[in-house]
DNA sequence: TAATTAAGTAACTTTTAGGTTACGCAAAGA
DNA sequence: TCTTTGCGTAACCTAAAAGTTACTTAATTA
């Protein structure tokens, strides 16, 4: 599979930010992952591969078992950019404090 | 057109994420959008309708002219998704170090 | 008022994300 | 060792996102 998403395009997808949602409560297996949605197998596959090739999850392989678990650096990307804006709200608002206290010293 | 994005979804696109930046600049009209991107202007103009729906931009119009500007609105909900996990990050760094804490104890 | 400019709409095409079924493989249990 | 279980891969289908061209409308300008 060629599939390669930013950080971006991979919580867009409602299911996937719903397994991050689920394993924020607890690391699971894939099966354990599916119980919880109403999709075949081979499509939460493909979303964990998603999710881990983003950097999203991590696998841990117990024998025939993977257990998946929450890793912060996926999320790394969307918080930088966030704050970016954050900053620029934050900007425009001391701006506009600024011009309040110079009409009030008028 | 019947398209309805969630913000997620919104940001996903590179261009509009691309838009974004651009208005955090300077606020612009759909032509000044468009000299950015290598792309048709009815591409253009979708793009600025989702931004506003999604309430991510504003639009004044000056005659024939639209002028677009950064709105907050939009940003809210991913920052709040945001915050969730790094409420998650924090919480398991804080039990790392009582963990730690009560090791150096012993 | 005729021409130009800024932008939207409609209809269509292309690409791709997200799903499916069918099958394969290795670990675990009976 | 045979069967079951947990999971991945491959090939395919479908729906929808993202783009196009052709046309329209309304404001501006010559």
């Amino acid at each position: 599979m060629n599939q390669s998403f930013n950080a971006f395009q991979i919580v867009a997808d409602p299911s996937r930010r719903q397994m991050l949602q689920l394993l924020s409560q607890d690391s699971m297996t894939i099966n354990g992952l599916a119980e919880h949605f109403d999709m075949s197998r081979p499509a939460i596959s493909k979303h964990v591969r998603i999710l881990n090739d983003g950097g999203f999850i991590s696998i841990q392989d117990k024998g025939r078992e993977r257990h998946c678990t929450l890793k912060q650096d996926g999320f790394n990307e969307l918080q930088q950019w966030i704050d970016y804006f954050d900053k620029f709200w934050l900007n425009k608002l001391k701006k506009l404090e600024t011009l309040i206290n110079q009409k009030s010293k008028q």
